[in-house]
DNA sequence: GGAGCTAATGCAACCGTTTCCCTCTAAATC
DNA sequence: GATTTAGAGGGAAACGGTTGCATTAGCTCC
């Protein structure tokens, strides 16, 4: 009787660099040059051996032998405080096909809105020795120790630290003092006040704003933008309402801004999100948008798009936010202070606000 | 003048195990035996010595050079159609629970319904070393020759080859024939059909049918269910629309629906994404819902909570089909035959079917 | 007091690549 | 024809962990 193997044996070693060496009748570095367009030429008859012995044995490098030699993992984290958010994910989405280009795989993680999770998320990321991470933070202020003692390039990805800033991108170099990582971001209060103005050349007068609540407890750009276009129009301040920044807490909030006293004729709401249970409430109370109530909301976020009445938002430039955060990522700064890079937003008037 | 460290040379290299060692006067083995609670024991002394110079020296792991010596990466691999739709953002999002659970980091990549993405995602994964991999392919026989190769266990996730299925969790064993792994999904066909009999017990006698079309050109189950229950009773099919899984698809369907010179008075729809964009076709024809048209969707998605109506849908056991799917990734089944394993699912009553 | 045991630890091989450095061959130059 | 030179390829040292095996010290038990 021949010895058999053990049938549930089925665990073939995965195929190494040398076993196609030794197929291809070559040394294992010439594997490694053919692989990677090395920093070696080979001959082209061993080129063609190689090839077919990689194809004949199905052989795929080890990531994680590459990663060790070369000090790099190829892969760049991303942690988003909701990844079921569709502003986020779309963001996500962007940075990913942006990152893809370069070579390098994203890691998306979702710190769900826990710090807890967000610091067990870097600690992971750090482990893994990603090549940088973008943040979309709740704090201002995240804990990046690990980051920095792993020496691990972040970028802060829509973060609005941004003061009073116009026009086109703008730049801001900031020195030593700040947390040191590069953020890039849309100018909030611009587009805030650009919603609200637009509002009222609709003839309102009386404007509510619908705030998301962030954990640091500083006070968001959009409320800034909001107070700015109202007072710039000599109007005075509608009702101001705070909640999550999810469906949820956009209900509520119109729950208890119709519950208010005195209604106003408008509401800028932080973000599509919130806007969309927000309509939700105003329908239930039988509210007509945007005749009894206009809503202009932010983010332009894919969900915005097919909501009743469909929302007018102010729009971030989502693929130049990705496409700029992955360069300061990729080519850290010379000078090793940080960098601010601010985008201009864009209004999408649709229905929600009065047009059309 | 004394010699100076240049200004940029701020690459300080990592600390690796060995500086551990000699900061806490052991041997390497023993800082591995305390971080990994190491196949030998540690003397409390020493072990407290080692802690204290991780501590100090801020000591992390390599988890690539950890990967390479385990031969896992302790990573899985998911890959969606769309990380955008809320629906699989909440898949996505339960799957990385349960992973994080296990110790596990999960890897979301997103093929944006390309085919070409989808393999070169799955190639990716490979070459990383992923220890399994969850994928909601469009593809029924979607292409896992570089997984078989590399032995990485697959689970085809929320995927339906369910034959008319009733009752609770069921298990199907499949022989050799198939494509061999293993899937996790939910009764299509069942759900499909429930909601086709709630919309009957309305009192809707013509109902018809907005239906995504899948890559592989098979009869998708929630056609079959909706359609089964018109027959059992007894009544005629209404018009049936095809459109993309996207709320674009849904409110293209929506304008195509009420352009057909009957219109139903209930559709059912195969997904909540399109359910949003149809709703939106609708209201924009001046139409309300329930009344003039009732609308029945399907996921459960965070996404039909907040809708105008609210979407009554067919509900996804998300958490159970994350859970199953981990532990159908984990634990390989034995006699290397796939198992099949479908949920049923549930009706969640809102208004947008005549409820309330 | 020596054999035998156990607990604690150190040594070194291995995981699969990358790449430096050296050797070897063959062609080009004088 | 000898010498230089470039082009190709091989050997072997990292990279930072894990872990089997050997070693040591400190016991107990006869």
């Amino acid at each position: 009787m021949v010895a058999m193997p053990h049938p549930t044996s089925h665990a073939k070693a995965a195929v190494t660099r040398d076993d196609v060496a030794r197929l291809a009748g070559v040394s294992p570095a010439v594997v490694s040059y053919v692989v990677n367009g090395g920093p070696r030429a080979v001959s082209q008859a061993n080129e063609a051996k190689v090839r077919q012995a990689i194809k004949a044995l199905g052989y795929r490098p080890n990531a994680a032998a590459r990663a060790l030699a070369l000090g790099s993992s190829e892969m760049l984290g991303m942690i988003v405080s909701d990844a079921m958010n569709p502003f986020f994910a779309s963001l996500a989405r962007a940075v990913e096909n942006a990152a893809a280009e370069r070579g390098y795989t994203l890691l998306l993680a979702d710190s769900q809105a826990s710090l807890r999770t967000e610091r067990r998320l870097i600690k992971n990321f750090a482990a893994r020795r990603v090549d940088g991470l973008f943040l979309c933070s709740m704090l201002f202020e995240p804990d990046l120790m690990d980051l920095e003692q792993a020496d691990i390039p972040v970028v802060l990805l829509n973060h609005s630290t941004d003061l009073a800033t116009a026009g086109s991108p703008a730049v801001m170099k900031h020195g030593a003092g700040d947390h040191g990582s590069n953020s890039v971001g849309v100018a909030f209060q611009d587009g805030a006040r650009m919603a609200v103005e637009h509002l009222i050349s609709h003839g309102h007068q009386h404007i509510g704003l619908v705030m998301g609540g962030n954990a640091g407890g500083d006070l968001d750009a959009r409320e800034v933008g909001w107070h700015q276009g109202i007072q710039n129009a000599g109007l005075t301040p509608g009702p101001i309402v705070r909640a999550p920044f999810t469906r949820e807490g956009g209900h509520r909030a119109g729950q208890e801004l119709l519950a208010r006293a005195e209604r106003p004729t408008a509401v800028f709401v932080s973000s599509d999100q919130q806007a969309v249970g927000l309509l939700c409430a105003l329908h239930e109370a039988g509210l007509r948008v945007p005749e009894d109530l206009a809503v202009f909301a932010f983010d332009g976020s894919p969900e915005s798009e097919y909501t009743w009445p469909r929302l007018s938002t102010v729009a971030q430039p989502v693929k130049d936010l990705a496409q700029t955060a992955l360069e300061a990522l990729l080519a850290p700064n010379p000078g090793g202070e940080s960098q601010t890079k601010i985008f201009p937003t864009e209004l999408v008037l649709r229905t929600s606000c009065g047009c059309h």
